[in-house]
DNA sequence: TACTTATTGTTGAATAGTGAACAAAAGCTA
DNA sequence: TAGCTTTTGTTCACTATTCAACAATAAGTA
């Protein structure tokens, strides 16, 4: 079965959307914004901003759930290639790679999630990005844990990491992207080694 | 009769093709351009491009005439609402206004008339420029030259000030527009003041 | 509270752009 | 020079977007 081509029309209407919609949050806020605000700032017809969304409420339901589609599908792709199993022991250099991707991600979409974070951006987006983080990245590295060395419960443990990990994102993106994509990745890898890596009690 | 409103797709279609026209005059340079690059740059479907123009040195004289009919209309406008007189004394700071709508309009059009007028750019551009400057400014102020004041063959005075003004520009878009329409503006008309205008007895 | 203005959600006919295909021409390479 | 590749210019049926209009609803104001 072959992957239908999307007509270019549709995927550049998206973008014009998408990049009014992140202009708007950052001039206005979310609830303050209109479609008919869409649909001037983005240049396009009324009726065309309903055949893609339903309202606006649908537009950010659309845009965030992209967002963590991208996320979820480098983490699954990545673990596809590593093809790690539960015998062998992991190291956390393994996952600079993985890290690397996921920033250079974040990067592209760096207005959208930027207003999406900030303060007049979705109150919710936060929290669902704090889960994203532990169901798609952190969940996965269960099996792994060495369950006689964990010294605090692991439900306090993915609070904690994806909160810092959402603290380190929101910071980078605040600041402009002033570090690449691997600066930034071995940041948080250097910051958890002599942190919640050893807790774990995943070999260093 | 009321003036018909341009289909905002095709306003868009062609701000691409410009767009992508511009990049690859840098990239690559006008002649080693294909209507091909044009239309994977711009994203849009070869038989789009087709539409609009008639092949690539078709969309290159009609951007061209663009840039000249945007000057013209500022020149055209301005005098409109100036309502000269012969028998009136004109002063250098009556243009100032004039010549700051003139480099902002320049500055709208900054990628391509740095293109246009770089290395790459269209080698004609300069020429037909300067024969611009010449028709649609530097002529209207024939009627206020005092004849037996005029020091120099008019035809030279011309030729010296268009090319004086083209240095300018170029200066100026190559500088990346360091400077405002409004301090540029100001650096031509006290240049002149003590060069051309002079020697042409109007008054100071 | 009543009135005015702005926005919403939808509709239909028209228009612009799309993807794919084709033959011919141009450019490139051995 | 012959053969291959790329580009051109065009066509057609289909799709996405457009514009204008409309009734209903929401928001704003006196």
């Amino acid at each position: 079965m072959t992957l239908k081509k999307t007509d270019r029309r549709i995927t550049r209407t998206r973008r014009m959307i998408i990049e009014a919609f992140t202009l708007l949050m950052e001039e206005k806020g979310f609830e303050a914004i209109t479609v008919s605000d869409l649909t001037e700032k983005a240049d396009i017809n009324r009726g065309t901003f309903y055949q893609h969304y339903k309202d606006k409420y649908d537009l950010l339901e659309q845009s965030e759930k992209e967002i963590f589609e991208g996320l979820n599908k480098i983490v699954v792709t990545f673990w596809h290639h590593a093809n790690y199993d539960v015998e062998k022991v992991m190291k956390v250099d393994d996952l600079l790679p993985l890290s690397i991707q996921l920033f250079e991600f974040i990067g592209e979409n760096y207005q959208f999630m930027r207003v999406l974070l900030g303060p007049k951006g979705s109150p919710s987006f936060q929290n669902k990005l704090k889960h994203v983080i532990i169901d798609t990245l952190l969940h996965r590295f269960s099996p792994f844990l060495k369950e006689d060395h964990v010294m605090v419960p692991p439900d306090y443990l993915l609070a904690y990491i994806s909160s810092a990990h959402l603290g380190l994102i929101q910071h980078w993106l605040e600041s402009g992207m002033d570090r690449s994509p691997e600066e930034v990745a071995r940041i948080l890898s250097q910051t958890a080694i002599f942190g919640p890596v050893k807790v774990s009690g995943i070999q260093i």
